[in-house]
RNA sequence: GGCGCGGUAGCCAAGUGGUAAGGCCGAGGUCUGCAAAACCUCUAACGUGGGUUCGAUUCCCACCCGCGCCUCCA
C-alpha cells in the first residue's frame, strides 16, 4: 500500500487505481532544446521512483511522459543552429535517452510528441470554441478564457479576484505586455498563429497557419493515451502554476469529468543555497558530473537522497558524500554474496519488482518509501538494517539469512533503481595525463622507490584525483 | 503586494506530544613501506521570544533569517 501526497486535496492518500487494473500516470516530460540539467533529473528521477514502488506494490503502473518538441525555445534555438525543428528536436531527444538509460530511469510506456499530436490539439481547441470556453483573436490566435471556467485556480488555490487584480501587483507584471490581443491577462493560448519567427513551423489548422500552445499539449496527449479521467499526473513544483492549472481548466472543460485523481509534485534542485540558472554559472548537465569524475549512479543516489516535497541542495560535497554512501552499500552487499559464494555480477538476479514477504532487516526501509515516498528515511533505514546485517555477517550468517536479506535489498535496490556495481560499466573519463603519472608511480613503487612515488602521488593529488592501491594493482579515483 | 515552503550537529538530511534516524566530514584504533580503502569506537544538533500542556524540537501566536512561485521554467 502506498500513500503519497496529493496537491489538489493537500493530503497524503492511499493510491489505488481507478480501474482496478492498471495505475495510470501522466508526467510532465522535457522540452527538448538543450541538454537536460540535473534539476530536471531529480524530477524524472523521483517519478521513476514512485513507478518503481507502484510496481513492486502490485499496481501495475502504465506511464506516459511526453517530449515537448515545438515551442519558443525549440523553434528560436533551432534557427541559430540552422537546421530543422525536427532535426534539433531528434538529437536533444536522442541526448536525453542516453542520459535516462545510465541514470537507470525507466522508460514511459508511451513516450508521446507534441508534433505527432497536432490533429489531437486541433480537436481540442475546436471543442472549447463550439462551448464557448475558448474564443478567436484578430490574428487567428485561439485562447481559453479563464471566465468561463469557474474551477479555474483549484489546484494552486488561486481566488478570482487575485486572477484578475495580479497584472498591478506581481512581480512578473511585465510579462503582460506581449504581443497577443487576449480578452483578459488570465486567459491563455491555445493555438498561437504564425509570425515570422516560426520559420517554417506552422500547422493548418481552422483558424489558419499556425502551431499549438505548450499548455495544450498534454491534455491531448493524456486523453489520447490515459483516456478523459486517470489517476495521477507529475511534475516539478513549478509546473503547478499555470501550467497544471491550464491543462486542468482545458480538459474538464472538454470532458466534463474529473482530469486527473491524484497531483504529484516535486520540489526544485538548488545549488549551494539558491536557485540553479544559467546566468549564475551553477547549472549542471550529466556530462558537467561526468567531467568530475562522479558516475551517474551517484548522481542518482544523491539526487534522490532527500524527500521530494523538499527542496535538495547540491553542492559538490554531497556529490562526495553520495559517492561514499554508495560504496559503502555496496561493500555491505558484496560481503553478504560473498557469504553464499556469489560474485558482485549475481546481484543483479534478486534485483527485481517483486515484493519478498520477508523483509529481512528492511522492513522500515520499505515502510519509509511506501508512505508518501521518504527516500531520504528509506535510505535512512537501509544504513540501520546494514549495521545489524553487517554485525550478523561477522558473526556468522546461513545462507537462506543471507539469501533473504539480498532479496529485500534486491528489491529495495530496485524501487530506489540504485544500480550497484555499476561504476565499471558506466565509465569515469580520467585525463590521459592522469592516468600516465598514476603508471609512472605504479612503477616506482613496484621497483620500492617511495619517495618518487609519493611524490608522484601528491602530484596527482593536486590535480584533484586519488590512487587507492590494492594489493598486485591500482585505481584511480576523483578526489 | 499575493500565495507557499523551510530554519535539526562542521555539511547534507529524516522524524516525533515524553529530550532526536541515517549519510558525509572529523578524531582515535586495527591494517599498510607511508597512505588510501576497509573494519571498530567516538564526538556533536532541534532559529528567537511567548502560549497551550504533567511534558514541545514536534501544536498555536509573534518575530528574525533564508528560499520558491506569481503566466519561459522539472
Amino acid at each position: 500500500m502506498i500513500h503519497l501526497y496529493d496537491t489538489l486535496s493537500r493530503t497524503i492518500k492511499e493510491l489505488t487505481s481507478s480501474d482496478g487494473k492498471s495505475f495510470k500516470c501522466y508526467c510532465c516530460g522535457p522540452t527538448v532544446y538543450g541538454p537536460a540539467h540535473i534539476g530536471n533529473f531529480r524530477t524524472f528521477l523521483l517519478q521513476d521512483v514512485l513507478r518503481r514502488t507502484m510496481e513492486i506494490d502490485g499496481l501495475n503502473p502504465y506511464s506516459v511522459r511526453n517530449i515537448t518538441d515545438v515551442d519558443d525555445k525549440t523553434i528560436r534555438q533551432s534557427r541559430e543552429d540552422g537546421i530543422s525543428l525536427i532535426n534539433f528536436t531528434q538529437k536533444w531527444t536522442e541526448l536525453f535517452h542516453k542520459d535516462c538509460e545510465e541514470l537507470n530511469i525507466l522508460q514511459p510506456n508511451v513516450e508521446p510528441k507534441a508534433t505527432e499530436h497536432i490533429e489531437e490539439q486541433i480537436n481540442l481547441i475546436t471543442q472549447l470554441v463550439e462551448n464557448n470556453y475558448a474564443y478567436v483573436a484578430s490574428d487567428g490566435s485561439v485562447y481559453f478564457k479563464v471566465s468561463s471556467f469557474s474551477d479555474y485556480g483549484k489546484l494552486t488555490k488561486l481566488d478570482k479576484r487575485e486572477l484578475q487584480t495580479q497584472t498591478e501587483t506581481s512581480g512578473g507584471a511585465t510579462n503582460f505586455s506581449d504581443e497577443y490581443d487576449r480578452e483578459s491577462v488570465a486567459d491563455f493560448v491555445l493555438w498561437k498563429s504564425r509570425k515570422p519567427d516560426d520559420g517554417d513551423v506552422f500547422w493548418v489548422s481552422p483558424w489558419g497557419e499556425g502551431r499549438p500552445g505548450w499548455h495544450l499539449e498534454c491534455s491531448a496527449m493524456s486523453m489520447r493515451y490515459l483516456g478523459e479521467t486517470f489517476d495521477l499526473h507529475g511534475g516539478g513544483i513549478d509546473l503547478c502554476f499555470p501550467h497544471h492549472e491550464n491543462e486542468i481548466a482545458q480538459s474538464e472543460a472538454v470532458s466534463g469529468k474529473p482530469f486527473a485523481h491524484h497531483w504529484f509534485h516535486t520540489a526544485h534542485l538548488m545549488v549551494d543555497g539558491g536557485k540553479m540558472s544559467k546566468s549564475l554559472g551553477n547549472l549542471y548537465t550529466l556530462e558537467d558530473i561526468k567531467d568530475k569524475g562522479f558516475s551517474a549512479m551517484v548522481l542518482r543516489y544523491l539526487l534522490i537522497s532527500g524527500h521530494y516535497r523538499q527542496p535538495l541542495n547540491f553542492t559538490l560535497d554531497s556529490l562526495h558524500a553520495a559517492k561514499s554512501a554508495l560504496n559503502k552499500i555496496e561493500k555491505s552487499v558484496r560481503d553478504l554474496l560473498k557469504n553464499i559464494g556469489s560474485k558482485e555480477s549475481e546481484f543483479q538476479k534478486f534485483v527485481n519488482s517483486e515484493r519478498p514477504k520477508d523483509l529481512g532487516f528492511f522492513e522500515k526501509a520499505w515502510e519509509s518509501i511506501s508512505h508518501d515516498l521518504n527516500t531520504a528515511s528509506c535510505l535512512g533505514q537501509i544504513f540501520s538494517g546494514l549495521k545489524i546485517l553487517d554485525a550478523k555477517i561477522f558473526a556468522g550468517i546461513s545462507e537462506s539469512d543471507a539469501i533473504i536479506q539480498l532479496k529485500a535489498l534486491g528489491s529495495l535496490m530496485y524501487a530506489l533503481g540504485l544500480n550497484l556495481f555499476a561504476e565499471e560499466k558506466i565509465k569515469i573519463r580520467i585525463p590521459e595525463e592522469i592516468k600516465q603519472l598514476a603508471e609512472k608511480r605504479w612503477q616506482a613503487k613496484k621497483s620500492r622507490d617511495f619517495s618518487t612515488a609519493d611524490t608522484l602521488r601528491d602530484e596527482i593529488q593536486s590535480k584533484g584525483w586519488k590512487i587507492l592501491d590494492t594489493s598486485e594493482s591500482y585505481t584511480i579515483e576523483a578526489l
